[in-house]
DNA sequence: ATGCAGGCGCGCA
DNA sequence: TGCGCGCCTGCA
């Protein structure tokens, strides 16, 4: 992989496991919104970025390589060999075969813990576009302004403590509709305890999730969401419908329950299960198996 | 128009 | 332990 600086912008040439479109749809963020010349532009750890691929080039504009290296290449996972990783589920079966072809450049983003367990809360028996209007409107209303892109206004996802100045009446202002409570909940329930949820990174799987179901509105599907994709936990499976869906057309019986299908697969994917959950995850949902 | 979506908490056996 | 139910809200 080539890495340089040009004109405001990181280029990475002959990257591998990379496609922005598979990356940012395969269900794990929600900020990243599609521009019309069909790149991404997003807000993480404070910062705006727009990403672009175009043949085995991939732009990251907005940046410099100083800021790639101290936040973007950590973030998009690129010490992690997805090849190999795609290899090993690949021989598995013949489902997972087709589906990391399908799914080719999904990487698991390495997002921020407090943001994904608000986010996931948000998610619960909701949509997509609710669930990013929502998150924007939080934003906006309780986060830091960082600044403009392309004459956009961005705001940063707000602190525990910037977040719990909020009422349960101004959350649900922001569309987050019978959430409001749980969200409410969770952020005071952060803020009077004093407690950093970047801290359960370092928890065993079992002990991270078992910390997550303390908050109310985590249940099991969001906990596991939050445990893969805010806190590095790769050997779980969150089961939502189209998981769900996809797993009782290739694996398992059409009325097994949801935590015996989560069972199943930790059991048969080990420590890749949480790569496993988002190529099928993907391949479902872009194909509407199941539905 | 009613039913339902990328679940959860609750009440009840 | 396990299940059925109601829930914001927008959209088909």
């Amino acid at each position: 992989m080539k890495i340089y600086e040009k004109d405001n912008s990181v280029i990475l040439e002959g990257v591998a496991d990379f496609e922005p479109k598979h990356i940012f749809e395969c269900g794990q963020c929600f900020r990243w919104i599609k521009e019309e010349n069909g790149s991404y532009t997003g807000v993480a750890k404070g910062k705006i970025l727009n990403v672009y691929r175009e043949d085995n080039k991939i732009y990251l504009n907005n940046t410099n390589l100083e800021e790639f290296n101290s936040i973007w290449y950590n973030y998009f996972d690129l010490g992690t060999n997805y090849t190999e990783i795609k290899n090993t589920l690949k021989n598995m079966d013949e489902y997972l075969d087709k589906a990391c072809d399908f799914g080719w450049g999904i990487r698991i983003l390495k997002q921020d813990g407090w943001e994904m367990l608000i986010s996931f809360i948000i998610s619960s028996n909701n949509r997509i576009p609710m669930i990013q209007k929502a998150i924007e409107n939080l934003s906006r209303e309780y986060g830091k302004y960082i600044g403009q892109y392309n004459g956009k206004d961005y705001y940063a996802f707000p602190t525990p403590q910037e977040l719990n100045k909020a009422s349960q009446e101004e959350i649900r202002a922001c569309q987050t509709g019978f959430r409001d409570k749980y969200i409410k909940s969770t952020a005071e329930n952060i803020v009077t305890n004093n407690e950093n949820i970047s801290e359960y990174t370092n928890l065993n799987t079992d002990e991270c999730i078992k910390q997550l179901l303390k908050f109310n509105g985590v249940g099991p599907k969001v906990g596991d969401c939050i445990a893969l994709f805010g806190m590095q936990k790769y050997d779980t499976f969150p089961v939502d419908v189209w998981v769900k869906r996809v797993m009782q057309e290739f694996y398992v019986a059409e009325d097994m329950s949801l935590p015996k299908i989560r069972t199943f697969a930790i059991d048969k994917f080990g420590e890749l299960a949480g790569f496993a959950q988002q190529y099928l995850f993907y391949y479902a949902r872009e194909l509407g198996i199941g539905r």
